[in-house]
DNA sequence: ATGCCTCGATTGAACGTTCATTCGAAATGG
DNA sequence: CCATTTCGAATGAACGTTCAATCGAGGCAT
């Protein structure tokens, strides 16, 4: 019953932040609303900061995870990159408190560009299949940024408007979207 | 020497909390770098909150009023909507400040969405075109939300990318990704 | 088994700092 | 001379962090 206390102290922190702000959340409240004294988090943790870090590199790795559900990297062109759309925006709505974390965070001062290079295993195999539609002459040779924000971005911005109530998304929709976003990266 | 000192407080605060954030902002700061007393700020506004509401207001009225540069209303399909989308990525770009004030408030727990909903002037004269392209069934009947992500979040996300200074993009490669929006909400 | 010892886990009150806000007085200007 | 503007020290609350004290499970000697 360690290993738990930590996980409730992230899950709490994740709650709180997604509801109330960096700003809004005091150690304090992340004590109680887990079940553990103040003092205990500074066992596991260095600093609020240090768990905060703590927690988008874990959701990071989780949403890098959910990106190659299905097995996109074995489909065809445009089957692997609608796949990967799709996993993308199914991961934010059912997500919402993790999302919103990740747009505070990505946001903030606490986000760090230059640290962002370090590609996780998952988003190191997203870029080796672009290479590859590269290479087939199937995606037009735009920068990586470029070509994330018209596929992916999307699916942000949308699973956004959808967790804040303004739209939503059915299936059909979906796809139709996802096959736009394609097309918009397609040679 | 008067209402000067109004505009000086809210451009320091876009200074700061463009570079450090809502919570690394202190109002003693805003008050040194604008080179007023802490006291005075709250004789402009009510609260550290209502400064912060306010200079969202009017940079998200800048913002509007930028979108409409150059006349798109008058522009035939797909013009119309590429100069809208040039506009809004010029903006962000020109103003990296404004962008990252922006996108940290609406990501914040000081955005209500509900709030929103008061499309302003510019706003509203932009939703009329796109109502008038449904009408001349050039562009697909999708939700408004929907049709924004598809092309002014593009243009923002991409936007946010260059103030990071991950990518450059250079006209040509604007112009293309602008009628790559396009397309993808024509129908 | 029993009592003892040890040590990491845990507590929550206390600390020092920082913050947003207030306020009485001084300056300004019409 | 009044009203408005401006100052900056004072205030009190809230915050992140620390720390001395307590707990409790498990090893060890008897």
């Amino acid at each position: 019953m360690t290993a738990d206390k930590e996980t409730a102290i992230l899950d709490a922190m994740l709650d709180l932040v997604a509801e109330r702000g960096f700003h809004g959340t005091p150690v304090s409240q992340v004590a109680k609303r887990s079940g553990v004294s103040a003092g205990i988090i500074y066992h596991y943790f260095d600093s609020k900061d240090a768990l905060i870090h703590e927690l988008y590199r874990r959701i990071k790795m989780d949403y890098g995870r959910a990106l190659l559900a299905g097995d996109p990297l074995s489909l065809p062109w445009p089957d692997n990159l609608t796949c990967v759309w799709l996993n993308a925006f199914r991961f934010y709505v059912e997500h919402p408190r993790e999302t919103l974390y990740l747009e505070q965070y990505e946001n903030s001062p606490y986000y760090d560009p230059a640290h962002f290079t370090n590609l996780d295993e998952n988003m190191g195999q997203l870029a080796a299949m672009i290479q590859t539609e590269f290479a087939a002459g199937t995606v037009q040779e735009l920068p990586f940024p470029v070509l994330y924000e018209l596929t992916l971005g999307v699916a942000l911005g949308l699973a956004k408007r959808q967790i804040a109530g303004v739209v939503v998304m059915d299936a059909s929709e979906l796809e139709h979207v996802a096959e736009a976003c394609c097309r918009a990266i397609a040679k």
